[in-house]
DNA sequence: TGGACGGTTCGGTGAGGAGCGAACGGTCCG
DNA sequence: CGGACCGTTCGCTCCTCACCGAACCGTCCA
């Protein structure tokens, strides 16, 4: 009788259930803390408004805060809560890509590179997923893998995956690109590889958005090592 | 800016956010097609009030209908709305399994083994993937993936693992367990597991309720095939 | 051709909650 | 210490929406 009514559940999306909250949400899905202020301006209301909005937010469990001075530094809770977020904001069918005029540029620059809470997403991440596969990395036909020469390319790169164990998050998961309608690495390793590419410098985070780009280190980096072609990938959306 | 702001999010989340829609979901989470008046009743309300849940969700994609006759058969959308049902009901520990009265009996049997829309869960479907994983039939030491012998061991059943594609389902994803804290196997290859189990007379559903139970032919295949002891897997929850 | 039944439509009621402005309590800086 | 600044509390308004009873429309059965 306990979760075998809807209370729970409706509790839950109540909290996605306003478009400011879930604007709010959609905003750090970038992974980062923003100010109060800051998702107050954002999400276009008043500071008093904002305020009610994040108290509920924590409570609910879904943001997790960190006060500092005058500062009060608001993230997504952890991995579960930001796909949550993601789950709910690529449902159903998120409306397809509409390339009507190349996007507003900040638009177009989220579909080509961006991150999904902890790991790549867009068009980089797709690529990245598919090269691995491609380069016998990763392995989809029978489910989702890394390979041996998988392993000891992440191994490479001084990752090593966790084993899976029960509260924790899964090692290895697929989430399906919001933009792209093909999948891209998430779990553990996805952020591991995330990661590693912002601290090599690979891959550096832009102005205050989600959006990511690919320093020239970071082209050269993947082109050699999994022939990823960098600049055709995220320059135009392929014909698809 | 289409999908930046929380609109589309927000408007998906407040289908769930009601506690009579939630609980008609998640009755709905068994998989089959329910009337308009047997979720009135379940849910609590009158007719009148179900109608008006059951038609926002359909007009929001989440539950498709079918009419027939003076009869109206309800039913989730399709595996995207189940999987969305799941996540929300298990946020964000689905508080511990409160091992009170060993559960109203109803709750024991759900807890004991399930379905989760078209796969098996509960204990019965943590322990098959257990099995699986302890036989060398599925690896999730590196990803989660079927292994050649996990293949042999489908196509023996039947059952071809489908080739991954754009638009399609995984065929193969692991899905938090409710109760258990530990996966169960989902995607293509869940369902078609749960779909041969029940054709093959090995699992067969009670009531109305999710609970399914293992007839005894189905005890002896899967001790055979697996060495999965089903009594002891059903009748108490392991000491965790 | 009645009558029982499943489901819908239509007003009306009530509660929850999203929003704001204004006043207040902290922190940081000149 | 006084002023700018970040965030919160408080009181209030307004609107959405969940719910019901009653009347109605269709299907199925005797």
């Amino acid at each position: 009788m306990t979760a075998m009514d809807g209370r729970e559940i409706a509790e839950v999306a109540a909290l996605l259930a306003d478009r400011t909250r879930a604007g709010i949400c959609l905003a750090l899905l970038d992974g980062r803390a923003w100010t109060a202020g800051e998702l107050a301006r954002l999400a276009g209301v008043a500071p008093a408004t904002a305020t009610e909005h994040l108290n509920r937010l924590v409570a609910g469990g879904l943001l997790a805060e960190v006060r500092q001075g005058r500062h009060r530094y608001l993230r997504l809770a952890g991995p579960r809560a930001a796909q949550l977020v993601e789950d709910l904001s690529s449902y159903p069918a998120p409306a397809p890509p509409a390339p009507s005029l190349r996007g507003s540029g900040a638009r177009a620059a989220l579909t080509a590179a961006r991150t999904c809470y902890d790991h790549l997403a867009g068009r980089l991440g797709v690529g990245l997923l598919a090269a691995m596969t491609g380069r016998g990395l990763f392995d989809q036909s029978a489910g989702a893998a890394f390979t041996p020469a998988g392993l000891a390319w992440l191994a490479g790169l001084g990752i090593e995956l966790p084993a899976p164990e029960a509260g924790r998050r899964p090692p290895v998961r697929l989430c399906l690109d919001w933009t792209e309608r093909r999948p891209h690495l998430a779990g553990a390793a996805g952020a591991a590889l995330c990661a590693r590419f912002l601290a090599a410098g690979w891959v550096e985070r832009t102005t205050r958005q989600r959006a990511v780009r690919v320093t020239p280190a970071g082209e050269r980096a993947l082109a050699d090592q999994l022939g990823l072609d960098v600049p055709g990938l995220t320059a135009l959306p392929p014909t698809g």
